[in-house]
DNA sequence: GTCTATACACCGATAGAC
DNA sequence: GTCTATCGGTGTATAGAC
């Protein structure tokens, strides 16, 4: 018995090979979509040979399947990072929650296509790359109860609404801020529909 | 000179070829997803070798406009159809096109991926491709203006409204009512916010 | 005019040498 | 672990039969 190595120094090269691969695949789908996304560019920037990324990734659908787990994974830290500096307004805490997520989203169209819509043809998401994204949602849910949301279907119509905008502002006006100045009339909305206080005002 | 004839049966022929293509195009992407559709599927449906599709589209994108058209052309023919029956309060009439849209987008998920999404990596509609989809659009401002919601930014977030619910329910509960069944508080939720009056109940 | 035959470049994926 | 060689499949395009 020789012992157990501090590091583990193999592992740790092929981890930084494989972020290295992600790294580039999210370049490539940058520049030609999410499903414009092929292995020959993704060795290419990464100076590989195509057949050599089978040694780090099952197939492209597994490519896919950690690009997946990542973002939601990206997204659950940031919002955690976040979360210190949240404002204790109810309708200000949820708007800012809404304007997070819209920003997030539409920073990188790729991203959020993977992320929040079926783009790619016969990709479903594994269970263990789906945990970050039920995680996230887990946290909607506490935010919401945090500011008196108690109906069930409010993470759903949190959800709904916030989506709705993004979709509309990526599809019909992307880069703009047509439906993007719409989210504070929505969390008005919203908030009035749950019934939940007003903004705290001076004004007598 | 002999004459126009009354009918032009080649022409005829060619168009019943064309809209044989787009059907066999359908199919397709019904089974493949539309980001799966393969011009060697479609010609083989239709009992041609792929190169023969080149006499009747000039190539793949051009297929994907022909759906794009084909598909907000039948929408807004579904639409007019049933402009007739349209309930009288307004809160109604908005619920029932709301309905319409969603139960339309969900009955054919690649037809509306192809319809509101950003699926296809380099394919945006021509300009003749779009124009049923802005009669719609003109029609749904029409609607909004019968109703009383002369706001100019009310037709952005109707459809906001809409398809939020429409791309979640798609997303995340495919072929079920999780959100679908939110429309009519989606719908009161509009309503309120754009000060539109309460049904008229009987109750005094 | 319409279709068949054929070729090209690119894709994901596999087998096997080193 | 990375490479070369190769496979079947796909979109695109041209040449030529009928």
């Amino acid at each position: 018995m020789v012992g157990t190595p501090i590091r583990d120094r193999k592992a740790e090269r092929r981890e930084a090979t494989r972020l290295e691969i992600l790294t580039a695949a999210w370049d490539v789908a940058g520049a030609h979509g999410i499903a414009g996304l092929t292995l020959r560019e993704v060795a290419l920037r990464v100076g590989m040979k195509p057949p050599s990324l089978y040694s780090h990734f099952a197939s492209k659908a597994a490519i896919y399947d950690a690009m997946f787990e990542q973002a939601w994974r990206e997204y659950a830290q940031v919002t955690e990072d976040l979360r210190l500096s949240w404002p204790d307004e109810p309708r200000d805490l949820l708007l800012a929650a809404a304007e997070h997520f819209f920003d997030f989203a539409s920073a990188d169209a790729p991203r959020h296509q993977l992320m929040s819509e079926r783009v790619i043809p016969g990709f479903v998401p594994s269970a263990s790359a789906y945990e970050p994204s039920v995680a996230v949602m887990d946290r909607l849910t506490d935010l919401l109860m945090t500011v008196g949301v108690s109906d069930p279907a409010g993470a759903d119509m949190f959800t709904a609404l916030v989506s709705g905008l993004v979709n509309q502002q990526m599809a019909n006006d992307p880069g703009g801020v047509r439906w993007r100045r719409l989210l504070p009339r929505f969390i008005d909305m919203y908030a009035d529909s749950m019934n939940l206080p007003q903004r705290h005002e001076d004004t007598p």
